[in-house]
DNA sequence: CTCATTGTAATTCATGGTATTACAATGAGT
DNA sequence: ACTCATTGTAATACCATGAATTACAATGAG
């Protein structure tokens, strides 16, 4: 059980964007061979991403922008455009209201597993656009 | 997007185990039934928590019993018990080898995400079936 | 031996993520 | 104004997976 593609993606296409800017119109096409990916999920991410302020997608001509510095954009911004504000689990909608146990576990395990996600996203606000972009041109380097 | 029943269920089947110790016999229809939930999951959930070491299965006759204090059993081992040990996100198998940032996502990002699990995987381990049992019975007290 | 229960396989069902097709709307370039 | 590549979006199909369900042999105390 894992998180699907979506903030990866996101994430991904925004790197792209970055890297590409002012060297190839990043139409959804383009982005699409690069993830290896349906230019529709690129488009439909896309529109998630403008929703939230990060990029803007010119419409008819094509190609998007960064709206924010690399630097301004982190992963939990990312994280939140692509996914919706759900519990990091599913726990069982109707346990026994009999049993002390069934009762109570969604506002016990709840509470507990809320902290849990809250730090998760704490740790995504750490982590930069223009960290991934460090981390990927030094991939680069060291590749040669 | 989000993780299953599993880890919240396994909690919820350890935390009745604790709960009933020498009061009920906790079998899997019982527990099915504080739970809401198929016998046939408990089991094999249930399966999964011994291979893990932390109850014993009295087959047979039924029931089950915790091997551990409850204090020393925490999340994490619960979590591991029922989750794969695989990433917290699906990156993307055939990115495009031809793009700098196609041909480096998988390290680059796999490697952030993957401290950001460990740290979540941290928090879990601060969290012992003791707590929750706690959690519990105060939930309960203040219900009345 | 009996019988409730476990362990497990097989099957079905439902959900949700991803792929794909299709097409109207957009808007710079001519 | 027209063209044309592209976006935005709906509709549909497909598939993987989680959960429910059925079935039954194996277990082991009484």
């Amino acid at each position: 059980m894992q998180f699907s593609f979506r903030m990866p993606v996101a994430a991904q296409i925004l790197l792209c964007i970055a890297k590409f800017d002012g060297v190839f119109k990043t139409t959804s096409n383009f982005l699409a061979s690069s993830v290896n990916i349906n230019p529709v999920i690129i488009r439909k991410t896309l529109g998630q991403l403008k929703s939230a302020g990060l990029v803007e997608v010119a419409a008819g001509v094509g190609g998007a922008k960064l709206v924010k510095d690399p630097e301004k954009i982190t992963l939990q911004e990312i994280f939140n455009a692509v996914e919706d504000d759900e519990d990091l689990f599913h726990i069982q909608d109707n346990p026994n209201p009999q049993c002390p146990v069934g009762r109570n576990i969604q506002q016990v395990l709840g509470r507990r597993l809320s902290t849990v996600k809250e730090h998760m996203l704490e740790d995504f606000s750490r982590i930069t656009l223009a960290d991934l972009l460090n981390d990927i041109n030094n991939a680069e380097q060291n590749r040669q």
